[in-house]
DNA sequence: TGTATAATATGACCGCCAGTCAGTAAATGA
DNA sequence: TCATTTACTGACTGGCGGTCATATTATACA
């Protein structure tokens, strides 16, 4: 009988169209004024639907975000292996590059990161699905942390602690694209994204070039 | 008739209250948690009086930020003024620790800035008391802007921007404290806010240092 | 002091929305 | 064909931000 087979694909797919719906809907009109019910209507199915397949309306955020996060670790994987001859610089360059164009390519993905990284979500989300969330994370970080280590053994790095000097360039990045992010502070700054992304991993790199006093 | 006067003053007086009932309220069950109506019960008014003072619950918070920024100067200008004798890298690392210190002694103030630069205020509040709130930081980023200059005319530092490099040390120190202040983000790096504060600061540091390429 | 007027405060009420659940429809299997 | 499980529906509920007609209090003036 592959009668369940079907209904499990067929379950699987219902779930897709309504995170698809959401996408659009969230995507669209902003998650604070998109309502359950444009989401339901978007999908054509009803609202109580939504509730078979989600648990809450941050529910179906969180799973949007694990979508962008996976995707995010896809192209950072990419960049992080294409060469196998690039100095752990010219890595970091590629992976910070990498992250930069992301965060403009899918500006509202980003945005759900960094909601994550304030904590609006624990609270209305399944356990499992945070840890998921905060694994995917954890690979992107890895690949920052590896390369650390790839500087220090060759010798162009003098850091104590790659994982720290992972964590220090990942969260200045992250600093620089939310600011930026806000075109007043733009003004504010009279300098555009690109500028201040180069002078801060110019800064961050140097720091990391030089002898451990 | 100074009846007038009197009648400004008292104004003024159960504004603040309502002020001082919203930060004990939003700041102890959240933003989101709280409603309107726990703020007029903690104010002693109706849900009506609110609103004849504030014209919306962003609106509120908004003016909360604005206190919060006001602190924060305050402190930052105390920094900056206490030595005149100081280095321009000693005066970086005190305004850095000042508002480490003041995001740490002021976590909810911290948050609601953060909060700002997210953008979701700004279609809740007035575009007067938006320009009130982006005046404040401007004002402290002008701290660490002058600091920059200090460093390069004194030949410590060598960058082309001043304002660039005051971004960029702002940025990171902002995405570090807003990574840090997630205990599972702390798990995950096996790293305290202080190492990772310490890191940063020395990677900025060591690259302003550096000569320009 | 009494009364008209203005300033202030109130809370019942409205519209909106996340989330629920009793009921309906469709699919399955015997 | 009919019983049973599975999938879906949308009217309804509770809660909350915000409003406004009404009440209360303070002031001005005779």
């Amino acid at each position: 009988m592959a009668t369940n087979e079907r209904r499990t694909r067929e379950k699987a797919r219902r779930r897709q169209e309504i995170l698809q719906a959401a996408r659009e809907v969230f995507f669209e009109k902003g998650f604070h004024q998109a309502t359950v019910d444009d989401v339901a209507a978007q999908a054509e199915v009803s609202k109580g639907t939504i509730y078979l397949y989600f648990e809450s309306k941050e529910s179906i955020l969180a799973h949007l975000l694990l979508e962008g996060l996976t995707l995010l670790l896809a192209q950072l994987n990419e960049a992080y292996a294409a060469d196998q001859r690039l100095t752990a610089e010219e890595r970091l360059w590629r992976l910070a590059r990498t992250y930069l164009d992301f965060s403009q390519a899918h500006p509202n993905y980003f945005r759900l990161m960094m909601a994550f990284d304030r904590g609006r979500f624990r609270e209305h989300i399944s356990p499992e699905l945070y840890e998921q969330i905060l694994q995917q994370s954890m690979h992107s970080l890895e690949l920052v942390t590896q390369t650390m280590r790839q500087g220090v053994q060759a010798g162009d790095f003098s850091c104590d602690d790659p994982k720290l000097s992972a964590g220090a360039l990942w969260a200045a990045l992250n600093g620089v694209l939310v600011l930026m992010a806000n075109p007043l502070r733009r003004q504010m700054l009279s300098v555009e994204l690109e500028s201040m992304f180069e002078a801060t991993m110019n800064l961050v790199m140097r720091g990391l070039r030089q002898p451990t006093a």
